[in-house]
DNA sequence: ATAGTGTAAACAATCGATTGTTCAAGTCAA
DNA sequence: TTGACTTGAACAATCGATTGTTTACACTAT
């Protein structure tokens, strides 16, 4: 089975995987009838026999039809692309399950791609129908071939040009844990940003201070440090806001993999959650309930939005026309142990 | 630019992407020169002024080569794939990471796919090269297509069939935690397993009963109880574990993501961490230095793994001979706060 | 002047499928 | 019996590249 042969012209040669030739010569049918077989051509009927005939042949021969030759006679490849940053952020894997069932239920395979985006563009073209580049530092330019190769749709990240995105409410997530905080009784609120060189990063934290404003609240420049989406980002920005002459009573944290650099920060320096200060969330992934404390986090659409990031880009694909826009599926706020009225 | 034109045979019709043809005709030689030019082919000169046309013409069209045509001439995709379970597990990230690098030197795109093995193989056909199947469960059969339609390898799970496969060697891992305990001065040792139905469950279980008969130390099975690989899992299994008459002092978590259950059912039920109790864990990501308390963990070489793994792809693609292997790279103890001697 | 040589570029086959068109053999009605 | 239809299957073009083989021309040496 690994090792058949293949008789061409007489002669016996080393060979791939069967060919549809191969077929059509093992049923006794011309290639453009096995094929027609094999696809249920609705043009053409066969003889039941024949079809029997040619359907066993290829189960027999194992027979899959080469998606390069599909693709080039077609010019459709029935696969798309999700090119991430990186695949550690677990915000991503969820992103793409979404984005993977969603076309699979519409006869596409999903291949995540990490990397350059310009240098990944070029040798995608030809192998894939679309891509939908997730979100990245605004720093990364897109050249022109972004678009131009091919149908595009941008995951969580605006750009001014005719490139058609998808973003997540960033601003629901934020007011709804402001909102949580001001419930429990906390005025003096700080943030721990994600990188300014991102678009989410940048969404948050417009919106978090907005969040204080129409409440009133003080925003205070002390109270607001950026850092890397990574624990270690967390940690460090923590240290800078705890530094601070008076301390905030509740954090927010622009992700979970932030936010346990904020606990791990605050617990070092004997600062207790949340007694002291209060840690919430943005984002939710399980790891949230099974640190100390259990954060307090609110869940965001992002299955939801794989999956209606794909629906776009089909449609894009299809030539149909297609307009940005903002998720609108409400946050949930899962409270838990690390968030707790102030001290008195 | 998004909207060009394409005249063929007088017509002007809606356009995907610039063909060689095109480059050809606008730099006014025939395609098969356009073809050498664009790849400097050894065998056929061109005159410089002609090379120069040829190449600004393909640079203003924006030209890419159409990877379709381009498979299915040479029968060579320069596309690899590997394909995970899921996509939220950190060391796959890591894994991918390494194959990622690796392939990439070597003229590859690497696509991560998930979701099940005999599906997404029969939709490969085609696209790539050759795949890398990451460890799922055992109990996930794969038929006969798998290692027949095109060269695979085997990631981190073994197969009584032809299939080859790259190995970690788990043993060395689980050797060093007990070691680490053992010097720590601890005797009675527990160990919350991975799946039954996992190779790499099933491995470290096996290493963790050798190596404490080497030690003659006592194998008690309720000290050891299988949970899955999440953060639940691990939570779950140490509430049994901890519900034994006797129980032991130290804990080796199978992953991160358990020990974090572990560390969390611990917490949970008034257990000190490492007053009385240890907990050590196999795998090591930078969230284990954050969570309370640190953990003590050993790094395994999953990229390399993904690298090695690439290479012997690579051999198989080229019909070179290739043997299985289990990976020979030390693994790394990282001590933290969450071992420490055992009460007196 | 002519054969020989080398260079630059065109010609043409091919990869493995799909699909519009043509063809051959029955079937049926008049 | 014959012409019109239907049905089942073959024929052949095509997708966009690569690559082995010619061709056309200019130049050189005899």
């Amino acid at each position: 089975m690994a090792c058949r042969t293949r008789s061409t012209a007489g002669a016996a040669v080393a060979a791939g995987p069967t060919r549809l030739r191969e077929v059509a010569i093992a049923s006794g049918v011309d290639v453009s009838t096995a094929s027609r077989i094999l696809n249920n051509d609705p043009n053409q009927s066969a003889r039941p026999e024949t079809r029997e005939r040619v359907l066993e042949v290829a189960r027999r021969l194992n027979y899959r039809r080469n998606a390069a030759a599909l693709a080039l006679r077609t010019t459709k490849t029935n696969a798309l692309a999700i090119l991430v940053p990186n695949l550690s952020n677990v915000a991503y894997a969820e992103v793409t399950e979404g984005a993977r069932l969603r076309a699979a239920d519409e006869g596409y395979v999903l291949f995540v791609v990490s990397g350059t985006p310009s240098e990944l563009l070029s040798s995608l073209t030809g192998r894939i129908d679309g891509v939908m580049l997730a979100a990245s530092r605004t720093d990364v330019r897109f050249g022109p071939e972004v678009g131009a190769l091919m149908p595009t749709v941008l995951l969580n990240r605006h750009v001014a040009s005719p490139i058609n995105s998808i973003i997540i409410d960033d601003g629901a997530g934020i007011e709804a844990l402001v909102e949580h905080l001001v419930e429990l009784g906390h005025a003096d609120i700080g943030h721990i940003a994600g990188p300014a060189n991102t678009d989410t990063g940048a969404r948050r934290l417009t919106a978090f201070k907005s969040a204080l404003r129409a409440r009133g609240l003080p925003v205070r420049a002390s109270w607001i440090a950026v850092g890397e989406y990574s624990e270690e980002g967390g940690y460090d920005a923590t240290l800078r806001v705890i530094s601070a002459r008076k301390r905030p009573t509740a954090l927010i944290a622009s992700t979970v993999a932030t936010a346990i650099g904020v606990l791990a920060a605050l617990r070092d320096n004997g600062i207790d959650v949340p007694g002291d200060i209060s840690v919430a969330s943005y984002d939710d992934v399980p790891l949230a309930s099974f640190v100390s404390p259990p954060l307090t986090a609110v869940r965001m659409p992002l299955r939801e939005m794989g999956a209606r990031a794909v629906e776009v880009l089909l449609n894009l694909i299809d030539g149909l026309p297609v307009e940005n826009e903002v998720l609108q599926a409400p946050p949930v706020l899962n409270q838990r142990a690390s968030t707790a009225p102030p001290r008195a």
